[in-house]
DNA sequence: GTGAAAGCGCTAACAG
DNA sequence: CTGTTAGCGCTTTCAC
């Protein structure tokens, strides 16, 4: 035996499936009289129906289920920032009843944006976290590619392009000019900063952003300051040695621009035997999480990520449910962790 | 417009929409002339078609979807043993063409599993990854539950009913054998047990590995030496003062049950100032990952979860597609991490 | 070879 | 108020 459908509780109760299915779905309908809906409910209960949901689905033209897409390498599991992410993310969703569909990469890099897409028809819409994979260029295809196949979507984290889209993330810019403020505050004149690749957007904002805090202080922050590591460890070692050769012209602190980079700086320190902030301040952004874990503890500003989770996905039901949605760019305000590092 | 359909592409070729669907399914069939092979092919293209999966599934009764259960008060994504499994099952299903649909829980604690049952008709099958939160009695009626709503599954992680279902796990047994005869041959006598909760089968198996490894030795694990922190800190510190009241009678090793006793017993360690070996040899039992971050590096056996994932997943996916699958109990083998520690 | 018809399980609109 | 009808978009038989 299968599992029973409606016209199984229909044909014993007598009646067309088409009750059946009012009664069990608008719980106090007036539709169908008492008696036949009692007896309708007890059927139910004694075969022991319950609904197909693919059904149900293919008809009301929604599945409340959110699809997840994570361009990043390594599994996605493993990295502390998607972890946060969707963590706030499932908060949202199961106070809202909806679920989460977690795409496996499909192997093949080039079409794999095209067929999850096909395969998006699972789901009523797409969170996208963007990582340092993403250039912006294929970020701006994927969402024309998006629109035109009017998916619903939101983007979590590093998009700076020009398109209006639903879009969490934090205020670099801002997070690099307090950096410098607070550096610039601590007496610093001689800084640098750690970044990863030279494109990444969130580097160019940051970078802008510690300019913008130094504009009326006479400090500088030379390219000849600007670390480009493309996160590989020797070259942030490269980068460094280059920095610490001098005694005289050394930086007296470098402002870091995510967990990877500053694990690689706090191996630099650790190896070159140095100490924090005597030798070097250090002051980070990233993870709460992640830095909150770090010994010594660095002087940081954490970006929110499980509450960027949390609205992306709260914007983009609310787009799902809400036709006369605006699409909005969201920027979290960063948190102050004083450390032990500047 | 609305999303293209078979239809729209049969009207335009001039052909019915089963001639369609089977050019766009069968790649090279012989059904359909050449012709209107590539006329069909060409409107589809043009149309910019993508299937309704939805539609397919509901069709064909199978959605290429796993269902994930993980009975977690925390967010589960911060769950390092979680994630580690995740990211194997992950590895399995990009492999084999599933994704992964990861339930949201509802809130409800009661219903949850028969909701979600019901939810999974969404997927051709469940993954359950047990966590201690998860009661034999209760693992034992959601096996039966399953069976009767024939839904395959597979369980990861601490189960040891009697009920004969697809399980992946890690032979505790042999774990707290082999952390016997470990500590006995570095010449410990003395030696103790932290565990979590007393219920808890996993508990039950590491003792009695133990104490057949002892068995033969004259070194006993009496009661006493068995201390249940129930997962909370302040109760494992008074554990741990109990036994190092007495300078005379103190254990000189600790066998540790999971990653997070051992945090308690590394937050004991540095608070009352002890030495590890030398004041008291540590050895743990817990995920490769976790331990490798620990400083001092602790003598550990290493549970292989990543694989665990994915070995489920593959179990699972055998379920599925292969009818005459038969149910197995696997228990992977651990690994010896030697640390600094013992 | 080809196309038409039946049906997956459900719901919404429509007559009675 | 009640029940019947017509699809949702797809696939697989089955006749031609």
């Amino acid at each position: 035996m299968s599992a029973p459908k409606l016209s199984d509780i229909a044909k014993r109760a007598g009646v067309s499936a088409a009750a059946v299915s009012i009664v069990l779905n608008h719980n106090e309908t007036k539709r169908v009289g008492l008696a036949k809906r009692q007896l309708i409910l007890k059927i139910a209960k004694e075969l022991g129906y319950t609904q197909n949901v693919l059904a149900k689905a293919l008809v009301e033209r929604r599945t409340r289920l959110l699809g997840l897409m994570v361009p990043l390498r390594d599994p996605i599991f493993f990295n502390q920032f998607i972890a946060q992410a969707l963590s706030g993310i499932q908060s949202t969703l199961s106070s809202r009843g909806y679920n989460l569909l977690v795409y496996s990469p499909s192997g093949r890099p080039g079409r794999a944006t095209r067929d999850q897409i096909l395969e998006s028809k699972f789901t009523d819409g797409l969170i996208f976290i963007n990582t340092r994979l993403c250039a912006p260029r294929e970020i701006s295809q994927t969402i024309h590619e998006l629109d035109e196949a009017k998916i619903k979507f939101v983007m979590i984290n590093s998009y700076y392009g020009r398109e209006l889209i639903d879009y969490v993330g934090v205020d670099d810019f801002a997070i690099g000019e307090a950096a410098g403020f607070h550096l610039l505050a601590r007496g610093h004149k001689s800084i640098a900063f750690l970044s990863g690749s030279q494109h990444l957007p969130t580097n160019l904002q940051l970078v802008q952003g510690m300019r913008r805090a130094f504009s009326d202080s006479g400090v500088e922050l030379p390219e000849s300051r600007i670390g480009y590591t493309e996160y590989q460890q020797p070259t942030a070692f490269m980068v460094l040695d280059r920095w610490f050769a001098s005694k005289r012209d050394r930086p007296t602190a470098v402002f870091v621009g995510d967990d990877q980079l500053l694990n690689h700086l706090y191996d630099y320190v650790e190896a070159r035997n140095l100490k924090s902030p005597s030798d070097i301040a250090i002051l980070a952004r990233g993870n709460a999480g992640f830095i909150s874990m770090l010994r010594p503890q660095p002087t940081a500003f954490a970006i929110p990520t499980f509450q960027m989770g949390e609205v992306a996905a709260a914007r983009l039901i609310d787009s799902i449910e809400n036709p006369s949605h605006r699409r909005t760019r969201i920027l979290l305000p960063f948190q102050f962790m004083p450390g032990q590092t500047t």
